[in-house]
DNA sequence: TTTTTTGTTGATTGACGAGTCAATAAAAAA
DNA sequence: TTTTTTATTGACTCGTCAATCAACAAAAAA
């Protein structure tokens, strides 16, 4: 029975369901058929729509990147100092969502198939690149020189402490990192006068 | 022809060429036969002495482990204020060995095996473990009462702009990422006086 | 109404790969 | 010398899975 304009909602559904499998797996290692049961669908339909398994795994890492972009968007929206639009962006990073299962999973894999993919290359140095302009945008004013240093070292403090906590085993808490962080941009902003 | 003794030999020889082929491949996606053909010996001899890949795996990444854990050892003895032993286990993080494509591949790697191996995961605590005391034990002397919180931010720091470099197209100079984080460093020591 | 386009699947193919096993051979122990 | 232990492999089993295809069904266009 089939109904027309169904290529969009089952493109959606996939990547849904491609989301939850790699979370649930912890890998890439995940069939088609996995996917598409999920999807509630066959695997020859998966096919048809995406073509490859590889090409359905992107899809899904747009859409996560999609959405890690939207809330910080969303987060950007409600403050209006350059500190606060920072500490937005920190928070956004740990926020609940990004410490989900699958979300996660989804990072994790995004770095390994970074090494040997060009479009995970390339969709991860877009990532990397607006948090980076990000930031700096809003350093400028406030450390007028260093910006760039800086942002480099609160970047590399996101994925860096992302990390640890995604795997420790402690109940994570986000707002210590975030806390953590916003201390290293607390003394930078403070050491300025002390070095004139 | 067989030579007694030959064991420990297999053994090593089947890590190293594990390391190579993950690094080939980026991933874990990789045969025992392939491993096993690199290390000159059939499969069979392969599963004969591991019992099986994960097994193989596993042993790959201790041994990735453990050589990482000398270089930092090596770099800590050539030091002596605690100001300099912060500095070489920044350094050694950095250090030529570790962005060789193996290495990358088998630390990516690594963090997407933690989610599902217990042993991956207990191996990583290790690491994060080992790293983070030897950090405080040589900030206390410097920071007392902020040791804990520094040395998570320098851990995090490392683990994050590594990450950034490992991926980035840049061709990656490892004293740059040094210097920045030791200047996070100076920074916390130098805010000390200025906040009494 | 006939034809085309869109949606859908069960069944199949073809390849690949982990792990096992029986068999062979040399060294060491008995 | 016989037996056991260690080293080694080719061949095979069994399972899995990506991708394809033929076929069916309903809506839209002709």
């Amino acid at each position: 029975m089939p109904k027309l304009g169904m290529e969009p909602i089952r493109r959606a559904a996939l990547v849904e369901a491609t989301i939850h499998e790699i979370g649930e797996a912890g890998s890439l290692d995940v069939t088609v058929s996995q996917i598409a049961r999920r999807a509630g669908m066959s695997s020859a339909l998966a096919h048809h729509y995406f073509g490859g398994k590889e090409q359905i795994f992107l899809a899904a890492m747009r859409h996560t990147l999609t959405v890690y972009a939207a809330e910080v968007r969303g987060a950007l929206a409600m403050s209006d100092t350059p500190e606060d639009r920072i500490e937005a962006i920190i928070r956004a990073g740990f926020s609940h969502t990004n410490f989900r299962r699958e979300v996660i999973a989804a990072w994790l894999n995004f770095y390994v198939l970074a090494q040997t993919s060009n479009e995970a290359r390339r969709l991860l140095s877009v990532y990397q690149r607006r948090l980076h302009a990000n930031l700096v945008f809003n350093l400028r004013p406030l450390l007028p020189g260093r910006a760039e240093d800086v942002a480099r070292i609160i970047a590399g403090l996101i994925d860096g402490i992302y990390l640890r906590e995604a795997l420790g085993t402690h109940e994570t808490n986000g707002d210590d990192a975030s806390k953590l962080i916003m201390q290293v941009l607390r003394r930078e902003l403070d050491a300025r006068p002390c070095q004139p």
